[in-house]
DNA sequence: ACGGTTTCATAACTCGGTTATGTAACCAGG
DNA sequence: CCTGGTTACATAACCGAGTTATGAAACCGT
């Protein structure tokens, strides 16, 4: 049970060759042979590491949680909470347009031939462990939340019930983008997911006027740090 | 061209075998061979009249669209335009509830290559008209915005831009129930969804005291149709 | 060094989507 | 009514992909 760092960990390589193979490739990548001669083992690795491809595909959307986790630990806080949140929302949106094919796996929309069950499949363990990863990348939004109702900006309330609001609002955006329901990159930001920021903010306490500065902030914060103008292109 | 309303319309008949197993027995039961046992037919049937099973998912994912929006339609118009957004959330939630393994299907399928035309045409002028069959689930959620906004409770707005605001928030909130991530039922309805939609109809325009006016009256309309007290069972 | 365990290769097995082929039913037109 | 073509299937085979059976080599504690 104790996983070795060995040199040759296959393990690890096979999960790595996963995440690869699936953003390259597609879905219909994740396959046992296929990550097999990747690796250059044979197929029984899978078997002995894993116990099936089933714990495979777990495993890469683990790591999906982890991934979205890093990205959005990355986003620094500043004296703006509610920047902030704007800035984990494009984090957030980021990360998923970035690897749609992992983040697919990792929330379940997708899966090879379809074959896995993926809501109302919480009585498996692994279900569970997803679930408290995902906690896990919940974790800033509820600080940057927190934060928020300190300065004053959103309305007294407990911040992981604000924060929850905020998460779904932002994740069904990226859903909903990610489905191809809200057009070009560009566009669905602007329309859609800045609106929806600022009316989460002002409904949860904010003014406008505020919630509007603190999404321009947010913008020119991720300008400076994504180095380009546009900021419209995914890669 | 002309679907033939036969007595033993197999085509039909698959599609309702599909659905039925997808409920029943999870994705797994999405075989040719389960289907074509079902309905009395062998596997060629789904080759003769789909081409085969990923075409026949297709229509299964089209089938929930479909009875998404029947559901939705159910939902009929009071004075009050905000408590018929409650209304309209709360039976979107349902939907998924009761079938959980189907929209898991129709939220996995609705990819971006298929030409279905979706919000992304909503957001610009010209895309509006021919985008308007394709979106009959989401037409009830933007009439009711259009009617908040002209009822005073809403600011002035592009109905459609707002609409999927709320689209995005309340489809996030059931993609992530459904996955785990808010507890039980009734407390996920509670303690996250209606907040939110408080806090998206403020956001919006709307008066704090007026949201959860709106909110409670939605809940009383609920609790009559449904007829039973908590309505927190899913079936 | 040695017995047990772990890791993996080879190859066979199974299941499920698909295809090849044939046939019976249906449907023109003569 | 007969006939040729098309459609809707059944039967059975094919094939790819997950899985398993088996064995060997490497590793490991004693």
């Amino acid at each position: 049970m104790s996983p070795k760092p060995r040199a040759t960990d296959v393990k690890a390589r096979l999960v790595e060759a996963a995440i690869r193979l699936l953003d390259e490739s597609g879905p219909e990548a994740l396959q046992a042979r296929k990550l097999a001669a990747e690796v250059g083992v044979s197929t029984m690795a899978v078997y002995t590491h894993f116990g099936g491809m089933a714990a495979l595909v777990d495993e890469v959307a683990r790591a999906g949680f982890v991934r979205l986790s890093e990205w959005l630990a990355q986003v620094g806080e500043t004296d703006d909470p509610v920047a902030d949140i704007f800035s984990l929302a494009r984090t957030y949106r980021q990360a998923v347009a970035e690897q749609p094919q992992l983040f697919a796996v990792t929330f379940g929309q997708s899966a090879p031939g379809g074959k896995r069950a993926t809501l109302s499949d919480l009585t498996t363990e692994e279900g569970r462990e997803a679930a408290q990863e995902g906690l896990e990348a919940f974790a800033p939004i509820v600080r940057a939340t927190e934060r928020a109702i300190r300065a004053g900006r959103f309305r007294p309330a407990d911040e992981y019930q604000a924060a929850a609001q905020l998460w779904s609002a932002l994740h069904g955006f990226v859903t909903l983008e990610a489905s191809g329901h809200f057009g070009p990159a560009e566009q669905g930001i602007d329309h859609i997911l800045l609106p929806l920021g600022i009316t989460m903010a002002v409904g949860l306490g904010d003014t406008v006027d505020r919630a509007r500065g603190s999404a321009e902030a947010a913008k020119a914060a991720w300008r400076a740090r994504t180095g380009n103008a546009g900021q419209g292109g995914n890669d």
